[in-house]
RNA sequence: GGGGCGUUAACUCAGUCGGUAGAGUAUCUGCCUUUUAAGCAGAGAGUCGCGCGUUCGAGUCGCGCACGCCCCA
């Protein structure tokens, strides 16, 4: 189907048709095997300038043609595999008259493979000269320009398979993002982490509070919720015996999009039986100081022309040290339960008729504190209040041994010491539907098998969560979220 | 949900006061066996996001819608 029908597209099917009158097969399988580019572009780099390789040293690479300069008899292009490019050099007198007809009637886009000869040119640049070219597959679609590449974020992100073809830095940023995620599981294996499944289809969401997307199983006639958290079946996990167990996978929140939110995100989630949230605080410190090292080779990064420095120890700040040192506030008006609601209102902080002084700190933080925090910052002491699955603190039961992390002002990791009392945690779930039972698209409700997994005993534990794609921004120095997610959400295409 | 900006050739972009739609790259034809944003000569290529309106006449002005980006909630 044409579905563009121009002049381009026409001119590319004549001349494929054309090839494969002649015979060539448009799309083959048989070169099998390539070498990289990477690995034999060394034989071409230590030649002498207009020098070859010896007779007989010879190589055999494939990828796509990236840019074609055509002489009468002869012709140079880039060839681009995953690994690299090196330049090719096709000459009539070497291929002969039937191959050379047939590498005429190549375009940029092709993919093909090429047998040849590493030589250097008198301008020093190392390039193959071939003695065989091979069709692999026929491209039918132009490339976008050579020079300005295709800057266009919204065909970026619909047709990243073109961003990714002529984009070397978005390939590079994907790669890194595979390579943190691969270094976070050796991290947390090392240590003795078990890497565990668990279910993407929840009876009840739960885990955090969130729009789930909702569906439907057909054959058991019940409603499921694409799963907004993981962390109560992890924590049955506990219960059931394993003592460090992670998760990296997907979250879907049916909420907004923004530069910092996709409805669908990576998480991760890990939790340790027989430690704290302290102990969880120098895990993540060691864990994306040492990952930011090997993927950035430094712990001192820029994010966005910012300089951030990831190297521990981090800043360790409770929320009203926050309020006070970091927003500036007069500790004795943060600490005092009245005035710290009457500068709330000042702020016109959006508070509830029974919102008691713990959310008014919370909003004054969200509001004068979270983005100040540039530098990597433990944020701990939240109220119970908000932290429906978090221990209390023993000396403060009406907060909880909590931290979130901020970095450049954005929260990057939530962690507490797990609740494991099932009488306060069934206390805590009915307090949470109460508050929010009038929110229908929450879908609230108890979880009374996570009460009854409680029941049975969990281990004293801390969890932690981290967001994958905001952690992937920071260390790609990527503004946006649609940057690090290789098929970000958009609207329907229109026809 | 609100505000701002954007949408013109395959790509990157111009388009003046409302008066025949432009450039570079890419493509095609010819010449060209060391180019690298190759070069020279020539040619073709457009639903100006979509719709309605104003006007003798709209890429340009107005209204609405779609999609995208940014900011705010």
């Amino acid at each position: 189907m044409i579905d563009n029908q121009n002049q381009l597209l026409i001119q590319r099917r004549e001349k494929a048709q054309s090839l494969a009158d002649d015979g060539v097969k448009l799309f083959s399988n048989d070169f099998k095997h390539p070498q990289h580019i990477a690995d034999i572009l060394p034989q071409a780099e230590v030649l002498e300038p207009e020098t070859h390789a010896p007779e007989g040293v010879s190589c055999r690479i494939a990828g796509r043609v990236m840019v074609l300069r055509k002489f009468g008899k002869a012709a140079f292009f880039q060839l681009q595999d995953e690994t690299s490019r090196i330049q090719i050099y096709a000459r009539l007198d070497v291929l002969g008259e039937e191959q050379f007809g047939h590498f005429k009637k190549w375009d940029a886009g092709d993919i093909v493979g090429v047998e040849g000869r590493p030589f250097k040119t008198k301008t020093g640049e190392p390039s193959i000269e071939a003695t065989r070219l091979h069709m692999i597959c026929k491209s039918l679609r132009p490339l976008p320009e050579k020079f300005h590449g295709l800057t266009d974020v919204e065909t970026r992100y619909r047709q990243r398979y073109v961003d990714l073809i002529v984009n070397p830095e978005v390939r590079s940023t994907f790669r890194k993002r595979m390579e943190i995620i691969r270094l976070i599981r050796a991290f947390l294996s090392q240590r003795g982490f078990l890497e565990v499944e668990t279910p993407m289809l929840h009876p009840i969401p739960g885990g955090a509070a969130a729009k789930p997307f909702i569906t439907h199983h057909n054959a058991l006639d019940m409603e499921l919720y694409l799963r907004i958290a993981p962390e109560l079946y992890l924590k049955r996990l506990l219960v059931g015996g394993f003592e460090r167990v992670f998760e990296i996978n997907r979250n879907f929140r049916n909420e907004g999009l923004s530069t910092r939110h996709n409805p669908e995100f990576t998480m991760l989630e890990f939790y340790q039986a027989y430690a704290t949230y302290e102990d969880m605080m120098d895990c993540t410190e060691e864990m994306i100081s040492s990952i930011c090292q090997q993927v950035n080779g430094s712990m001192q990064i820029t994010y966005q022309g910012t300089p951030i420095n990831l190297a521990p120890p981090w800043r360790r700040l409770s929320m009203t040290e926050a309020l006070s040192e970091v927003a500036g506030l007069d500790a004795a008006v943060v600490g005092d339960d009245a005035a710290v609601m009457e500068l709330a209102k000042r702020y016109k902080v959006d508070l509830q008729p029974d919102s008691g002084p713990s959310k008014a700190r919370t909003g004054l933080f969200e509001l004068l504190v979270e983005e100040k925090l540039i530098n990597p910052t433990f944020i701990t002491s939240y109220p119970a209040e908000i932290s429906p699955l978090a221990r209390r603190n023993e000396a403060d039961p009406s907060i909880t041994d909590r931290f979130e992390l901020f970095i450049t002002g954005r929260e990057i990791a939530n962690s507490f010491s797990e609740l494991n009392d099932p009488i306060d945690q069934r206390e805590r779930f009915v307090k949470q539907i109460e508050e929010r039972g009038n929110d229908e698209e929450i879908h609230p409700e108890m979880d009374e098998d996570f009460v009854r997994a409680l029941e049975y005993g969990m281990p004293s534990a801390a969890g932690e969560g981290i967001g994958i794609d905001r952690l992937v921004m920071l260390l790609t120095d990527s503004p946006s979220i649609r940057d690090v997610i290789l098929f970000p959400h958009l609207k329907a295409e229109v026809k």
